[in-house]
DNA sequence: GTCTATATTGTGATAGAC
DNA sequence: GTCTATCACAATATAGAC
């Protein structure tokens, strides 16, 4: 097996991706990366040609996690209640995996908002199937009327903020203790989605 | 009156406000800095003597505003209603006014949280009275039993994530009109106030 | 107070030996 | 493929003239 030659690809990847997650593009140093792979700066060169080249490989990565992959299960014939039960479930436990991925991409967006466009159609991503799915809800009498897109966000800003806003409310309402921040991050499961069940049933 | 002596010290805070939004910490340039003020760099480190120090009088001021300052208001003896709407249509009006402030803060938070200990003393933050006035209205039968923390996060939640995600969102849902877009935030006022307010009467 | 010039260090990237 | 040495330039910060 030819797995030697991409293997300290793979060491260099997972520690760009350590220090990319905690500094940000503009906060991380290769000298940095190539300290945690244990190696060289110019092997990362080497393999990646360039710092910008390394994070785009992270940064699409990540994005990709970022993004829903539930969404499809939105549009399924089950009831309302299930849909959202499981896209919540489904994304909150995705994140608790990898909980810097939020202010990570959201930062990253922030600073090269040019990027989105081109990886938007790379995943040919569909809001509009969401919507339509969500409208068919309305119309049938399921859930009460509301804008499809004021619903989305609301479920999004739900399930993600509170990893975003992490170093903040650990410390504002846990006295920072991570351990009971992260029971928190647990119970959101079942909170959130019972909050927005609640928030549109007729 | 001797306004002339801080005036330039204005005019580099402006810029730097600007500049540090934009690019946050580690993205910013001194010399950019100094270009956006129209002057040299050797005078924003004869006022500010470093560019740590300059950086901190723009977040202290900002994280300033991203903290609600009405949330006395949440103990007041008004309707839990009355309440929200309050919180929600100020806070909101607020960011609008300075959009950029949501993700610069969270991503500088995220880049240096030690810091954050240090603000939270200084402004004598105090979450508990807030949580005393959520549950005195579940005790007096206002409002369905709920976590006080959860619903403090939920409304913050649905107030800031549009803005710290405004580049993804807007692109995604919106063909990136950001004029759109403006209007639906000014939307979420009433609808985000509406989705809470549904979400835990009785 | 404000400028120009410069010191000093940091940082991405490459050349070239092994 | 991996390393050491080094280039080229960027960036914070200061010295010193005006």
């Amino acid at each position: 097996m030819s797995l030697k030659e991409t293997d300290t690809e793979q060491i260099i990847l997972l520690a760009a991706k350590e220090i990319f997650f905690k500094k940000g593009y503009d906060g991380a140093r290769m000298q940095e990366i190539a300290d945690e792979a244990g190696m060289n700066k110019a092997l990362l060169h080497y393999y990646f040609r360039s710092k910008d080249k390394l994070f785009e490989a992270i940064f699409n990565d990540a994005f990709q996690k970022f993004i829903p992959r539930v969404v499809e299960k939105m549009n399924s014939d089950t009831s309302f209640e299930e849909k959202v039960e499981t896209f919540v479930e489904n994304y909150i436990t995705t994140i608790i995996e990898i909980p810097q991925i939020p202010i990570f991409v959201l930062t990253e967006l922030h600073r090269n908002p040019e990027r989105i466009v081109g990886m938007m159609k790379k995943m040919g991503i569909q809001p509009q199937i969401i919507f339509s799915g969500i409208q068919k809800d309305i119309d049938d009498g399921k859930i009460r009327a509301i804008n499809p897109r004021h619903l989305l966000i609301n479920i999004i800003a739900l399930s993600v903020f509170p990893f975003a806003a992490k170093p903040l409310l650990q410390n504002m309402l846990f006295d920072n203790n991570s351990g009971e921040y992260h029971k928190f991050l647990l119970e959101r499961k079942k909170e959130v989605s019972q909050f927005i069940i609640n928030s549109v049933k007729i």
